[in-house]
DNA sequence: CATGAATGAGTCTTCATTCAT
DNA sequence: AATGAATGAAGACTCATTCAT
């Protein structure tokens, strides 16, 4: 195994444990033997157990920041068809890195790690600014209300995506789904999300006339 | 202070620090030192952290059980009436038991207790079918739509306060209202959010006619 | 072994492991075993190794400090009688004492714990005023010369006994006294010792008249 | 950097943290890289970090013996002057090779390393011997007198400046010269501590007559 | 019934050294 | 000859729990 597959492959473990047992229940040795690595490997790599976290972050916030440039400029689409866009984009991506999601939620309720706090008030900071422009055009086209409170909005969208990944099971018991198999419950169920909050957007957003 | 005292103290000081810090980056320690109380007198009272925490869930989770036995009785209201006094009541609960609700959130994640997991899908299964005689009642009155999918709607309420409450701070910050009195700032917030959910929840629910 | 018993036990061997291998070559792990007490009771009774430290000096430093308050009230003494009975006890006491006074010549040049500095200073500068007083004492009575340098003095006194504690076995070797049993010589480079710096004190201090 | 320059880097970066922060408290982590050398150079180029101390001590050692051949030989000189220059050579030496002085005093105490005890062992009876001929010279002469202890001597001249190394800092504050620039005071001590052993030497030594 | 004292297992981190290149 | 990467051992310390009183 390769410098850069042992850095890898901790921080992959490091994100299946800490989404499992939390960042405190997860001792370092877990995540080392897991790995296959060398436990001394962690404070190495990345310096201590609250760095290889950072690092972490680092590497999937990427992930959570709305890639919205291309979709600002495209004048081809209405408002409403981009922010539906970015909220199919956004349900597909907090499905598929479930896992790291899981550990953001945490983190934010138990805000110990500074530098993560401020990576993630960075990242909504950005991510409400970005949404506001999308909104002010679709109220300048004449597209949206007049007033939209952007960070209940975002709030609304991650709220309910985040609750569906934290009842994902619970969803699939209490309606049946036991025999779906994965892959297309999954997609149900993503599907399902995106058209809902769709749905509550346009009752939000758009003038109705 | 008599035992009496002593139990609830701890179970109080827990909340906090749990709420704070997370189960596991609470020690017994801190937790009797800030309760003023003999470190021993958990293991002694409870039986063990886990134990503490389980009694914890008893006493807070009738917070989170949907109370509607009179509501659903109630002749003189509309559905869509039952349901907005619903709403009021869960999101006043959850602003009020804050520090509760973040160490649920992060409990249903991170999910190691099988005690409190069970508490948890036991409530939430409860929960909606509660909502589900609520809303096949008024389906019949015709009030509501045929299909109503009752854990989406729940995920919906549940998600939006939920992530309202994790950007508390954030939302002040955004909408400037740094300097809006605390108490103030809350009941406006709550507001907010109720005046929402119902909106969004009439959009879901309510056949348009 | 009772709670005291331990804790005297902790403090003692301390000592002696660090008086051999000094403080950062002695291992927590060391102590305990040693003192067969078990490694957690260290944290516990101490707080940390460091503290350990603090209080084997706190323990031990009513040793240093000079005990004159009587002498210096006693009219039937002269001061030079006073600073030779001064003379002897610091010898005395060194020599008793030989394990910390070796970890505290260490600590002084290492000085790496601000407590322990700060605990030293004071003492220092204590031990220097009185010596002062007594000699300010002789000088009004015309025994001890105009001009004394109190620090260097002490240095003398100091300096001397710390080097033939550090070269106790090597002063026997080289004056072919390994037939001499253990206590006599202690006894005999005790003596040695006192009168050579009394001795050495007169002719610094004395007026030669 | 040459192979050479790396080696003599480290030499002299080690003794620096020696004598700072004592063997066992400095990593060869630590020497390296303020040396701005690979770690993995210290155990390549002297085997050990024990070695390198020893390394250290046979670079330096030369400057503890006492450099008296050519002195013995020169009949010009009386045997008090010859002592005399002596005592001015150790001072100066020790006063500016201080920071050698301090490792070598903590590892005469601690003596863990027997390479180094040998070492030390070995200097001090080859020292003692060479101020013992000088002695006997002064005693055939009729100088000095007839019985005179050379460890006590040599211990007089060692641990007072030895003690006076170690209050450097503290002489200066407590004699208020805090304002004489550093390399004055240097000097100014450097002779206050001469003089005084000189004198101290006189008393002991020279035949009063 | 209540508790101060005690403990062994566990925590993260650092260490000097070695090895493959 | 020289080094970046790697490691097992050891470091100090904290933990939840137990037990004698």
């Amino acid at each position: 195994m390769s410098s850069r597959e042992k850095h890898s492959q901790l921080l992959d473990t490091a994100e299946r444990l800490f989404a499992l047992k939390g960042f405190e229940g997860t001792s370092v040795r877990d995540i080392a033997d897991e790995a296959g690595v060398n436990i001394a490997m962690i404070s190495y790599y990345f310096g201590s157990k609250e760095k290889l976290m950072e690092a972490l972050f680092e590497k999937r916030i990427g992930h959570i920041k709305m890639r919205v440039e291309n979709l600002l400029k495209d004048s081809s689409l209405s408002s409403i068809q981009k922010v539906e866009m970015l909220i199919e984009e956004y349900v597909e991506r907090v499905m598929r890195d479930k896992q790291f999601h899981r550990i953001m939620v945490c983190e934010q309720i138990i805000n110990k790690n500074p530098a993560i706090i401020n990576l993630l008030k960075e990242i909504k900071l950005k991510n409400a600014s970005i949404i506001g422009e999308l909104i002010k055009d679709g109220q300048k086209k004449g597209e949206f209300k007049k007033k939209v409170d952007v960070v209940m909005l975002l709030s609304v969208m991650v709220g309910i995506v985040t609750q569906l990944m934290i009842n994902h099971d619970y969803y699939r018991d209490f309606n049946k789904l036991q025999d779906t198999p994965d892959p297309e419950f999954e997609k149900l169920l993503q599907n399902r999300v995106s058209s809902y909050i769709k749905k509550i957007f346009k009752a939000l957003l758009v003038n109705e006339s």
